[in-house]
DNA sequence: GTCTATAGTGCGATAGAC
DNA sequence: GTCTATCGCACTATAGAC
């Protein structure tokens, strides 16, 4: 028997968000998450660099979805096109049986504004390395910053809907329809039709 | 004479600049702020909720030249080109002027996390207050989130263009060119004729 | 205006795994 | 012996309560 149990962040994570989620954010301290799994404060401020990573950390999954997207995308698809392979890529990994533990992360966040405040950041980092990914594509570099954001203001639109409540389409599902209205938001005006 | 100076919020957000920009915003404590201009720790925070608010209050001029900008636009256009009045509003407020200043700011922003974090944060306000207008013009809901955030990214592209070493063009040619890139990103396919 | 809880850091000590 | 996860303690600054 190992000295230590393995996991340790996951399972600091996991007691964050349930205290949290009951408790609220700021009323629960760091202490009383890591005493919850039977660590110290100390040692939870090791595994997190502040309070709040211990909701955001350990996403490298949902950014190389993303990449994984963009390298999907055929060699002479538009930067726009490319992003949108990118973000259908990473909503596949929001399969029905995560919706209820989304709900219960996102709503912990919507109720706290530092928490909002970290989110932003990770979607602005992402957008950043989106951006970059496009230009060793080749795409111009100022295309390559407008799509990768006009690619995270998708995902979090269709994510937001995605766990609205009574919502039933699958992320995919909302995803192509939000991606849908985002190219044609540019074109002109008059006569449009537009499939729903 | 009057028993306090005025205008002290601006005084302390001035010396907090300062501070920052000399020793770093983490090395530079609020008592440090308030202390340089004669006031004491617990006046900072009456006038600010957190130390980084002294770099980011007061920015209702700003927020107000978009929905300026807004209402200028005329009545049957798309969101993104009412979006596009609304940008070029607020590009109109950054004189040349005030390229040195704004080149200070950004500097300590760009240096901090936590800074750059309450950025995010303001952006993401402002395009939830420019969606919301939209909305009330009588914009679909989606296409005001997406050209709402469309706008926010444009303003913050052509901003740092405007800050970057070198760089002598005006805030508003800046902000025309990165809008013109915006209006033929989502109109991949060749051969489209645009009125502008 | 004072008092205090909490976030977060720095450093040293411990104790098992290898 | 080395490595590493953990603990313990002292400490500062923020921020909110009183």
């Amino acid at each position: 028997m190992a000295r230590w149990e393995p996991g340790t962040p996951e399972r600091l994570q996991q007691a964050a968000l349930e205290l949290f989620a009951t408790r609220g954010y700021e009323q629960t301290t760091a202490r009383e998450i890591a005493e919850s799994v039977g660590l110290t404060e100390r040692t939870f401020f090791r595994h997190f660099t502040d309070k709040r990573e211990a909701l955001f950390h350990g996403q490298d999954l949902f950014v190389q979805a993303f990449l994984a997207g963009l390298d999907a995308a055929p060699p002479g698809a538009t930067p726009i096109e490319s992003i949108a392979s990118a973000v259908q890529s990473a909503a596949s990994l929001f399969a029905d049986e995560r919706r209820a533990h989304s709900r219960k992360r996102q709503a912990v966040i919507d109720k706290n504004p530092a928490l909002q405040e970290r989110e932003l950041h990770k979607f602005a980092n992402l957008a950043a390395t989106l951006a970059d990914a496009l230009r060793a594509r080749g795409a111009d570099p100022l295309h390559a910053t407008l799509a990768a954001q006009a690619g995270t203001s998708v995902f979090g639109i269709a994510f937001a809907q995605w766990i609205a409540k009574g919502e039933r389409r699958s992320l995919n599902e909302i995803t192509a329809d939000v991606l849908d209205e985002l190219r044609t938001l540019a074109a002109p005006a008059a006569g449009r039709t537009r499939s729903r």
